[in-house]
DNA sequence: TGTACATCAGTGAACGCGCGTTCACTGATGTAC
DNA sequence: TGTACATCAGTGAACGCGCGTTCACTGATGTAC
C-alpha cells in the first residue's frame, strides 16, 4: 500500500519536508473528499460529517491536519484559487501585446470555470464565508505572488499608455468583473448564459474597456 | 398604538387587501429585524432566533406570515433586489442617449451599494443560498418587470447600432460585471477599493465596452 | 544491526449547543343577520 | 346597534436533529546510540 502510493506520488518526497508521507496523502484525501461532497450536495450539504464519510478519514485526523473544519475549507479555497490564478498566468505570460494578454485572461477565466465547475462554484460560494477573514493571512500569502505576477505583466503596458492609467485594482474590476459575473450566473444555472458564446465576444469588449490611447 | 401606526402608514390601507393592518406591520418588523441582525452579525449570525429576538415577534408569527425561515430570507432578498433595480431604473429613464444611460446605470449601482451597504451585502451573500432556487418563481415575478423596463430602454439603442449587438444578458454582464465585482470587494472590506473613485472612472470605461459603431 | 524512545498520524465515542420547526392554544378583527 | 361566529394574527414551550469539537487512546514512523 505505502509503496504503491509512493510510486504514484513520487513528488511527495519533495513536498514532505519534516512530515510523513501518509500525512500528505491524508490531507489530499480530505480535500478531494470535500470537493466531492460540495459537487454532490452544494454549500448546504458541505459539512464535516459528510467530508469524513466521503474521504474515509476520521474526525480526529481532520483536526490533526487542519485544526478545524474552517481550516479545511480555507485550505480547499486556497487550492482552488491558486489553480485558477495559475491558469490565468500561464496564458498571460505567452502574450506580448496588451490586447492579446487582456483577451487571453478573460478567455482563460471562462475556460477554467467551464472545465472546473465545482472548484469555481466553491470559490464563488465562499466569498462571504466566515473562514476567509479567519484565515486571511495564509490565503493572502498564497495569492500575493500570483497577483504580483499579473501586475508585473500589466505595468509596462500601463506606463506606455497601451492600457488605461487606472489602479491595478480597477483594471482588475474591468477585466475580471464581466467574466466573474458571467460565471456566477452560469454557476447558478441562470438561463440565457452560455460560456462558449461569452468567451467569443466578451474578451474583445473587455479589451475596449481597458485600452489606452496608445492601445 | 394601532391608531398611531395607521397615521404613520396611511398607504397601508392600499396594500392591505384581504389582510389585517397589523399583519402587514408584523411582516415589516420581521424584515427590518432580519436586516438589522444581518448588519450586526453577518451571514453566520443570521438565524431565526436572532431575528425573532431582534424584532420582538414570536416564532409562530414568523411561520404564519412566511412559512419558513427560508421564506423570510427570500422575501428580504426580494425587497432588497427590487429596491436596487428601482434605483437603477429611476436613473435610467431620465437619460436619452445610450452613453448617458449606460453610464448612469453603472454609477447608480455603485451609489446604491454605498448608501445601502447592508442590503447590498445581503444580496451578494445570498447568491448561492438554498432559499433562492426554492423560491425562484416568486423572486422572478418580482424581478421580471423591472428587467424588462431596462431591456425596453436598451433595445432601440442596440437596434440603431449605438450599443453593440449582443444578447441582453451579455450586455448586462459588461455593464453590471465591473460594478458588481467592485461592490463585492468593497463589501468584503478588501483594501484598495474606493466606491467614489470607482464611480468616477468605471462608467466611462464600461461605456467603451458596450458602445456600438454608431455610438 | 538492534533497541528504546520521541514524535507524528490516526481513531471514534461522547458531548453540548443552537438550529429550524411544530402545535395546541389565546386574542384580535371583520362580517352576517 | 348588538350579538354570534369565522377567520386572521400571534404566542412560546417543547422537540428532534445534526452540527463542530474534544479527548483519551492506539498505531506508525523516524531517530539516536
Amino acid at each position: 500500500m505505502r509503496g504503491g502510493l509512493s510510486m504514484a506520488c513520487p513528488w511527495a518526497l519533495e513536498v514532505d519536508i519534516g512530515t510523513q508521507h501518509r500525512g500528505t496523502e491524508t490531507r489530499q484525501r480530505l480535500l478531494d473528499g470535500a470537493l466531492a461532497v460540495f459537487a454532490r450536495s452544494g454549500p448546504s450539504g458541505f459539512t464535516m460529517t459528510a467530508v469524513t464519510t466521503e474521504s474515509g478519514v476520521s474526525v480526529g485526523s481532520l483536526y490533526h491536519h487542519f485544526g478545524s473544519f474552517d481550516g479545511l475549507s480555507a485550505a480547499l479555497y486556497s487550492r482552488c484559487m491558486s489553480d485558477l490564478l495559475d491558469s490565468l498566468i500561464a496564458e498571460l505570460v505567452r502574450c506580448r501585446t496588451a490586447r492579446t494578454g487582456v483577451k487571453a485572461m478573460a478567455a482563460a477565466y471562462l475556460r477554467w470555470v467551464g472545465r472546473h465547475r465545482t472548484q469555481a462554484h466553491f470559490i464563488h460560494a465562499s466569498a462571504y464565508s466566515g473562514f476567509l477573514p479567519a484565515h486571511a493571512e495564509e490565503l493572502a500569502a498564497e495569492k500575493e505572488p500570483r497577483m504580483r505576477a499579473m501586475s508585473d505583466w500589466m505595468t509596462p503596458h500601463v506606463e506606455a499608455g497601451r492600457v488605461v492609467a487606472l489602479s491595478p485594482a480597477l483594471i482588475e474590476m474591468l477585466v475580471i468583473g464581466p467574466v466573474a459575473e458571467t460565471s456566477r450566473r452560469w454557476l447558478s444555472a441562470a438561463p440565457g448564459i452560455d460560456l462558449d458564446e461569452a468567451a467569443k465576444v466578451l474578451p474583445e469588449r473587455i479589451w475596449q474597456s481597458v485600452r489606452g490611447e496608445q492601445g
